[in-house]
RNA sequence: GCGGCAGUAGCUCAGCUGGAUAGAGCAACGGCCUUCUAAGCCGUAGGUCGGGGGUUCGAGCCCCUCCUGCCGCGCCA
């Protein structure tokens, strides 16, 4: 049975609090990790926080306290210091207890029941299927997918989506400008407007189309054009120029439905299919899975959207203005109301993202969680507010934020503008840098921290680079154990005894830290504390390794510290695999 | 203008939800390779936690206010 300190000091704890101030049961008893060693391992400010209440000096209580403790063989010393904490010193034998324990558990080293199985969903990406990813979507994939590891590892039962928005005015452009380029490829040239999609992936598109289909959709370019709004004269870029060049595209995608009838939605499908299927391929090269793609297509199919929005005015939260029916979210906080039908009788995406919530609440889910780009932040009101309205409890509803990254080399800031569809793609970024450095650089910050992802420093094989530092620390270990050449397993039964040096004794004390991180880590939705512990960890492993010799002819003193690098290995690994980032045995 | 997020060492950032003398990594300076991977280690220096009030035994963290920066404020998605 393994050894948990904390548990064990409040159990002491608790006692001498017992025969001290039997009144004050209620005072939570907290058994924190000092920052600095030398206030020993773990320090209660108990004392602290009877002084109040026992109206008496805080370090008199805590001689009191520690005379009330039950005598315990596996602590080194208990002292008072400062204001009155009460520190905790450890036997070495109760520190290096934790190796065995590690190689026991090995890969589940660390996982909790914290999350005591809770059914939750983690939703993102979610991309619009216009074009490849970029950079941005890269940030947001690559802490999904921690997070939703961290909280499976922490006892959540964890259910990955991707909302897939096929059914906007964005897809039905992406499918004109496709057919535009075909149109093109057939001498049928028809402008190109700014605002369509740009990218050579849509030219891509349309050749697939005419090597699959020949001359089989070509249409002339002046039947097209015909009854479309002209567009704005070039140069123009004022708000009715803008606003009449949205219209020119929304009657070219209306004309172009027009002329190709049912045509129109094999072209529609095919740029979705490939463009959804590119997406898929580039995130499992990233690392990156779900268990479901959500269609938001199928809300209107199965007539989710019309039942979540008849929902909401039989409980009389819409109204009709000017046409178009409006979401009272002012009700619930929001700083104005919300359109969710307009007056052409088009439902916003608001109103499919309202019957794409109430869908995740009847499916179950005790907790879900939607990863949105942190300007979506101005959205979270109003879904908030419609859930609330649709009489579900929002406490269930966690939105976490994800700032964007942006990219240096030498230095400088590159530039990610999506205009003339030129941007950086998560897909140019990995072939740069490599998966594992991307993965761990996108979540060695706090999420909702703008991120400065320095391209250089994520290709440079040196000290600088936190990813080689830890993959290093790894394979130093596998190079180690292999020249030993003994079997891992017959490790898990080595005597730890003769591991009483200081950077010994502090790598178990690290081990030790490993599921109070995940635990952290996963309360706060923050894989980059992982992040951290590696760093941290890593650099303990190096300077124990420099210090110290590990294959000395003592044979105790030799097996223990194999099983503590072995230890420290399997806990790099276990890390690593929830950064999605590998643990390399050769470098 | 309103709202959201931020401001911590020269730079990039942590800071375990209010605890002890605020920590890392770069960059700077000085050391360590005939010995298990120097992609490493050891040491030195570096701070008015944006400013000012307040709350209490105790504040980088909580409240108020001001300054600065980024983002959002469509019948787009």
């Amino acid at each position: 049975m393994s050894f948990d300190p904390r548990t064990y000091l409040m159990g002491l704890m608790s006692t001498a609090r017992e025969t001290v101030a039997p009144e004050n049961r209620d005072t939570a008893i907290l058994i924190e990790r000092p920052k600095q060693a030398s206030h020993g391992d773990f320090s209660s400010n108990l004392a602290l926080q009877l002084a109040k209440p026992l109206k008496a000096n805080p370090r008199e209580i805590a001689i009191r306290l520690i005379d009330a403790l039950p005598p315990s063989a596996l602590l080194e010393k208990v002292e008072i210091a400062g204001a009155g904490f009460i520190n905790f010193t450890l036997t070495s034998v109760a520190k290096t207890s934790i190796v065995a324990d590690v190689l026991a558990k090995g890969a589940d080293f660390g996982r909790s029941s914290l999350g005591a199985g809770q059914k939750v969903q983690v939703e993102f990406v979610s991309a619009n299927p216009t074009g490849p990813l970029h950079v941005g979507h890269g940030r947001g994939a690559a802490y999904g997918a921690s997070l939703s590891a961290l909280l499976s590892f922490a006892g959540h039962s964890v259910t990955r989506e991707f909302y897939v928005n096929d059914a906007g005015r964005q897809m039905d452009i992406l499918a004109l400008s496709t057919w535009l380029r075909y149109l093109e490829l057939h001498a049928e040239p028809v402008p190109f407007p700014p605002n369509a999609y740009r990218g050579d992936y849509v030219m891509g598109m349309a050749v697939q189309i005419r090597d699959a289909h020949g001359d089989r959709y070509v249409h002339p370019a002046e039947a097209l054009l015909a009854c479309v709004p002209p567009a704005p004269e070039v140069g123009r870029a004022d708000d009715e120029a803008k606003r009449q060049q949205e219209d020119h595209l929304d009657g070219l995608i209306a004309s172009a439905k027009d002329l190709l009838g049912e045509h129109w939605s094999y072209v529609h499908g095919h740029v979705l299919t490939e463009q959804l299927a590119d997406c898929r391929n580039d995130l499992e090269e990233f690392g990156v899975h779900f268990d479901h793609w959500f269609s938001e297509r199928s809300l209107f199919d199965t007539g989710m959207v019309e039942s979540a929005i008849a929902r909401l005015e039989q409980a009389g939260h819409l109204y009709v203005q000017n046409g178009a029916t409006w979401f009272r979210s002012t009700t619930f906080g929001d700083e104005k109301d919300r359109v969710v039908q307009r007056d052409n009788g088009l439902y916003t995406y608001f109103a499919s993202d309202i019957a794409y919530h109430l869908n995740k609440y009847e499916r179950g889910f005790e907790r879900i969680i939607d990863i949105w780009g942190a300007d979506h932040h101005g959205y979270i009101p109003r879904v908030c507010g419609a859930v609330q309205a649709l009489g579900l409890d929002a406490k269930k509803l966690e939105v976490a934020l994800v700032q964007f990254a942006v990219l240096y080399r030498d230095g400088q800031k590159t530039s990610m503008s999506t205009r003339a569809g030129e941007f950086v793609t998560l897909r140019e970024l990995r072939g740069e840098v490599g998966n594992d450095a991307a993965r761990f650089f996108y979540v060695m910050r706090k999420s909702d921290q703008h991120l400065d992802f320095d391209l250089d420093l994520a290709k440079s094989q040196s000290n600088d680079n936190p990813v080689f530092y830890i993959q290093y620390a790894h394979a130093r270990i596998c190079s180690v154990l292999s020249q030993w050449g003994g079997a891992i397993a017959d490790l898990i039964a080595t005597d730890c005894q003769p591991l009483t040096g200081e950077r010994e004794l502090a790598l178990c004390g690290r081990l030790r830290e490993f599921a109070d991180v995940i635990e952290a880590a996963a309360g706060e939705l923050a894989p980059h504390q992982i992040a951290f512990f590696l760093k941290d960890l890593a650099g303990d492993f190096h300077s124990y390794y420099n210090a110290e010799r590990l294959l000395v002819d003592d044979q105790p003193l030799k097996l223990a510290r194999l099983a503590l690098a072995a230890a420290v290995r399997q806990v790099l690994q276990n890390g690593l695999w929830l950064l999605g980032v590998s643990a390399p045995e050769q470098m």
